[in-house]
DNA sequence: CTGACCTATGCAACGGAAGTGCATTATTGT
DNA sequence: ACAATAATGCACTTCCGTTGCATAGGTCAG
């Protein structure tokens, strides 16, 4: 519980109590994480607390926001040193159409693309969809 | 209009009249379209009349929904010929961070990635953020 | 031609999720 | 202990997608 306070406070982030419990929360998880997942998680917890820290946890790059398609926004811890900017940090997520859980796949990276003449990338998202490891019973 | 007519009854669906100036108005544009965008041009029209047209186009394979990351669904006309689910028409969107437009980029499939055992890849989308060509000066 | 039938359209309302304003409470540093 | 700052709680809003049901329109058999 010390590392988790550490490791936001290094952050710029100040570690109230719940703060600490929604990393924690998020460090079990293997899987993203959206806001109303947690907020059932803590049903004592105002929802807009939780949303803000998400948020705050966004910036201060202690979690990536990922874009899985659901059209529900997911939350899933950084990697130690990520700059979740950086090309190299970018990496594909994977959706799964059974179970509908989302999940980081940081050892892939998203390929670079040649674009046409007069585009320029800044950013990135590659998300696969189908069935996950744990579904397809291997 | 009547190529349109034709494409429409091809593809299994009628072709009223407002169906067909739908169709128009998606082939007139180069970039990807909103149900709110539709709903700004065609103001007499009902949203939901609009709505369900293009949820029609989308199951008749009309159209496909792009999903830009900006957790509003656009959609484009298909390739004639284009099975939305099959790998290889499967192309890569770009969504401009200065003008909000998104585009296709039909020539650019998604790159095939192989991925860690137990996964199974059903469908995949990529969509690139950036500056466009018209808004990058070029 | 006409009525039965099916499809498309219009109208109204709902629901989920993100987001904001403002008052209150907690924490920090002097 | 006090003032300043940051976090939390509560209420409310907005946006977009979606559905139910009544009506209008087109299609087809008789
Ligand atoms: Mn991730
Ligand atoms: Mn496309
Ligand atoms: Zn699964
Ligand atoms: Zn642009």
């Amino acid at each position: 519980m010390k590392k988790i306070e550490q490791r936001l406070t290094e952050n710029g982030v100040r570690p109230t109590a719940m703060r600490l419990l929604i990393y924690k929360y998020l460090a079990e998880k293997e899987v993203a994480i959206s806001l109303t997942d947690i907020e059932a998680a803590f049903a004592k917890a105002e929802r807009t607390t939780l949303y803000r820290t998400l948020r705050t946890f966004e910036e201060k790059k202690i979690v990536h926001q990922i874009d899985d398609g659901t059209g529900i926004q997911k939350y899933a811890l950084c990697e130690p040193g990520c700059d979740c900017n950086l090309e190299q940090d970018l990496h594909l997520h994977f959706h799964c159409n059974n179970c509908d859980e989302t999940v980081c796949l940081t050892e892939h990276k998203i390929p670079h693309i040649n674009l046409p003449e007069g585009f320029v990338a800044e950013d990135a998202n590659l998300v696969l969809k189908g069935i996950c490891d744990k579904c397809s019973g291997q």
